[in-house]
DNA sequence: TATTTATTATACCATTCGGTATATATTTGT
DNA sequence: ACAAATATATACCGAATGGTATAATAAATA
């Protein structure tokens, strides 16, 4: 039985899928083992036989937690064609899924990174990258954008894209902390007309 | 002796000063009692002697970091004669103190909202409601700066406010976790040029 | 199918958790 | 200065914490 999934590996896969709304929404402290065991319907013995330790399971579901929105942007950017739109792409997005990443916690990075900053400097390193990835993405996108003719030639691409991404993260907090999703669908078209205004 | 503040009041106060940026740092779920009295010097009887329990320390605690902040922009607010300059204030303010709070572990507001959003209702309404005031402080400048022909007419005063606290948020967010203050000034002369936007 | 190997459950560990009753100091009003 | 009231420290509670041997079970291989 050739199966391309081992027991063990989907068994931790499981796990991961299994507690990613958890760990989410009660974050790495506010998680006990307890939680990881009801979650899953597992036992302890069985959870640390696929992990070393609570950490490691925080660290494989801030993964899968991120790859999840990820994948929905990279899919939507893929398909579209300027450079404009795949701007908007983020925006659009945000404004689909929003409701739906409200439900589970809010956004992965955001509660990491808020969490973490001072306490673990493992999750923090991987929230960073997180943030500095999305930003390196936006970057790229820009500076093509300008090279191409279809942006304005004085854009400091790092500056917009750090804004985008605080635009949108800062919205995330508000709207979940307020329970008013129109607050995230205002930053949004704030942030439409901020892309909007890069054009050349 | 008939001081102005009782041994309690000066206790419970002491308390508050003295746990406030272990709160802050660790997050209400990450901070036990034995980092409380660490950090007073004091037993736990002598702490549950002024405080029903942890929960009411972090309470006491969250309005004293934000009024922390929001005492030294109210300062500058007043000495500011126009809308546009107070509104200025806002990214001038977290200009200059933006190092120091990243030390005392980052926007209470911030830290508070996204780990008590699903967690704890009364710290996340405390959190909510600090985000709602100073939503409402910008909305009320911006109307001002309307009606008196500062700004121009067809302003949606709400979003420009939503987005500013965003932008903000988001960016103290983006720079604690990078350990990079460039990006928080980056977002800052965003919200500037955002603001400049405003004027007629 | 038999046997080795890997996976899961049981039962337990020491430690820490938030919280409290009671005794001891220390303020306070007189 | 003294008594009543208040504030602080001591010592302890049961429950929950993260974590781990070891035994039972299931999967992979031969």
């Amino acid at each position: 039985m050739n199966k391309s999934y081992s027991k063990a590996e989907r068994t931790r896969n499981f796990i991961i899928e299994s507690t990613a709304e958890v760990f989410n929404k009660k974050g790495y402290a506010g998680t006990s083992l307890t939680d990881l065991t009801k979650a899953t319907g597992l036992t302890k013995g069985s959870i640390y036989g696929n992990f070393e330790n609570k950490e490691e399971v925080a660290l494989a579901v801030f993964d899968y937690n991120c790859s999840r929105v990820a994948g929905l942007t990279a899919k939507k950017i893929r398909e579209a064609t300027t450079c404009y739109d795949k701007l908007m792409c983020y925006a659009g997005v945000y404004r689909t899924v929003t409701k739906e990443t409200m439900s589970r916690g809010g956004c992965p990075i955001l509660n990491t990174a808020t969490e973490a900053d001072d306490t673990n400097c493992l999750l923090r390193d991987k929230a960073a990258g997180a943030v500095r990835h999305w930003e390196g993405t936006l970057v790229s996108i820009i500076n093509q954008g300008v090279l191409n003719g279809e942006f304005k030639k004085d854009i400091n691409s790092r500056q917009v894209s750090l804004s985008i991404v605080a635009l949108i993260e800062g919205g995330i907090m508000i709207s979940k902390v307020t329970g008013d999703l129109t607050s995230m669908d205002s930053i949004l078209k704030t942030v439409e007309l901020f892309i909007e205004q890069l054009k050349s």
